[in-house]
DNA sequence: AAACGTTTGTGCATGTTTTCACAAAGCCTG
DNA sequence: CAGGCTTTGTGAAAACATGCACAAACGTTT
């Protein structure tokens, strides 16, 4: 069979659930299962059945029914789908606390994200090594760039500082970032950002906490065992 | 006024924003600004006007038309929405890298979720103190919990430990899990779990570059200059 | 106090995502 | 090789989210 091409896009919201479904099948390779229902990985990943079929089906009919899928086949066509083929070397901007444990993670290498480069501007910071890589200065930031041929970069800089970081990423020539500040960063059309903010997802807890709070006082008498909280996260599972 | 009811349940897309405007409003609020447009709010939390007006909408006819919204007002309204008119302290289950990283964080105290333990299952992390606050062993989670009236919970052990933190958690009384492991847990149900995945968010970047890459090859004649790829996260910009 | 320019709040159309439900397709057993 | 059991793949419905467009409301100016 010849190598699909560029298939119909896939939805965001697939998109973002592939990688989870990577993870679970990678560890039932590991543990030996060669074939999983639909239903079987929507129990790992958290998710509706339907769904999974659902977003299986975007990548091909890779199933056989009556049976399931074939685990190892699935993990190669999942990877491939994401671009997941060859490793994506990442450049760290800020190497602070967060930069320094980012650098220092195995978790990232492991997973096709070797850093490539780390950058920042102090220079008590400049030629000190983390994490096996030796911190440059951000003025050399289109060098480590090119030197690896790096697209993607990560903002681990003061907020204050993000939206520079971005520039001279940008400037550098990477085209994907994914931004650890709580500041909304501007970019150039084409260039895809990712954000990731504690505050926001404690925020969004804490909202939840709270309404929890008012209906059980709105329901004294009413809620005398089982507590039957709405609750339900974005992402994330609550059972 | 009487204080308004827990009104009709706000979309969960828009608590997700709520918290990004909540923080552009306080930098605006910071440097003296009274008034703001929801124009010129959407400009700063990079979405869209009416997305913007509709969101604040859930929250109440809080606006004056013609004007815009009162900054230091809006500022209280969301707060209060969101359950941020007092801290939640939190409990970190795992004072590894993350997890002391996490402790020593201000930026997590600074918006109302002080450190209120940390808990490890390694006796020689035990008695150490990190962001000033001294590491307890798992076994004394319950007490922790109690002790400070804790609700929120946040996981930064390794994945393999990971449904074994969130079952302490749950046990101990906490209600709200923040969970930075790659493991998929399983709660009961009414307890809201939050996920925070490195690699899943780097996977979906690794997608859009991909097709990227994809893209221009099966460009190569048309794309000239103007470089107009799709390009657009799931969450954060892409101008 | 009317006319004007501005900006909100929201009805409605459109787009996206989830869920249901079932025919089609495969294995296995007898 | 037919019948039964399982599980996929996918239309179609429902639920959710976004964006447009405009009437209503407000402050200001004349
Ligand atoms: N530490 C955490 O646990 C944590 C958690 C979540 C989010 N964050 C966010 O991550 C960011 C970094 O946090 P941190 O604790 O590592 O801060 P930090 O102050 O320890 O590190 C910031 C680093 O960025 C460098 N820097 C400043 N301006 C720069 C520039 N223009 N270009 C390159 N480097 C520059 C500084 O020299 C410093 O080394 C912050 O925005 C913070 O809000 C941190
Ligand atoms: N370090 C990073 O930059 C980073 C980034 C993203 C995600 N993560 C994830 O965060 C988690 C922690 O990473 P880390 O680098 O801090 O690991 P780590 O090994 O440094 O720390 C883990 C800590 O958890 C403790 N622990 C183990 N089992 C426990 C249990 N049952 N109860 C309580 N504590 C227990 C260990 O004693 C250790 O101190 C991992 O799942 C990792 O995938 C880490």
């Amino acid at each position: 069979m010849a190598a699909q091409r560029s298939r119909r896009r896939i939805p965001e919201a697939t998109v973002a659930r592939l990688p989870v479904y990577l993870r679970m099948l990678g560890e039932q390779f590991e543990i030996g299962v060669a074939n999983i229902s639909s239903e079987e990985l929507a129990e790992l990943a958290g998710v509706n059945a339907a769904k999974v079929r659902k977003d299986l089906s975007y990548l091909g009919s890779y199933g056989t029914r009556g049976v399931g899928y074939d685990v190892e086949f699935l993990v190669y066509q999942i990877r491939r789908e994401l671009g997941l083929t060859h490793d994506w070397p990442v450049v760290i901007v800020g190497a602070g606390n967060l930069g320094q444990a980012l650098a220092g993670y195995n978790g990232f290498g492991d997973r096709g994200f070797p850093v490539g480069g780390i950058v920042d501007i102090d220079d008590s910071k400049v030629g000190s090594v983390v994490g096996g890589v030796r911190v440059r200065h951000l003025d050399e930031i289109k060098q480590v760039v090119q030197a690896r041929n790096i697209s993607i970069g990560v903002i681990a800089t003061p907020g204050a500082a993000a939206q520079d970081a971005a520039d001279s990423l940008v400037a550098a020539g990477v085209t994907s970032i994914l931004n650890f500040t709580p500041t909304v960063i501007n970019v150039p059309h084409g260039i895809s950002v990712g954000k990731v903010d504690l505050a926001v997802e404690l925020q969004i807890l804490a909202y939840h906490e709270q309404r929890r709070a008012n209906a059980a006082q709105g329901s004294v008498v009413r809620s005398l065992s089982g507590l039957s909280i709405p609750g339900e996260s974005r992402r994330g599972a609550s059972a």
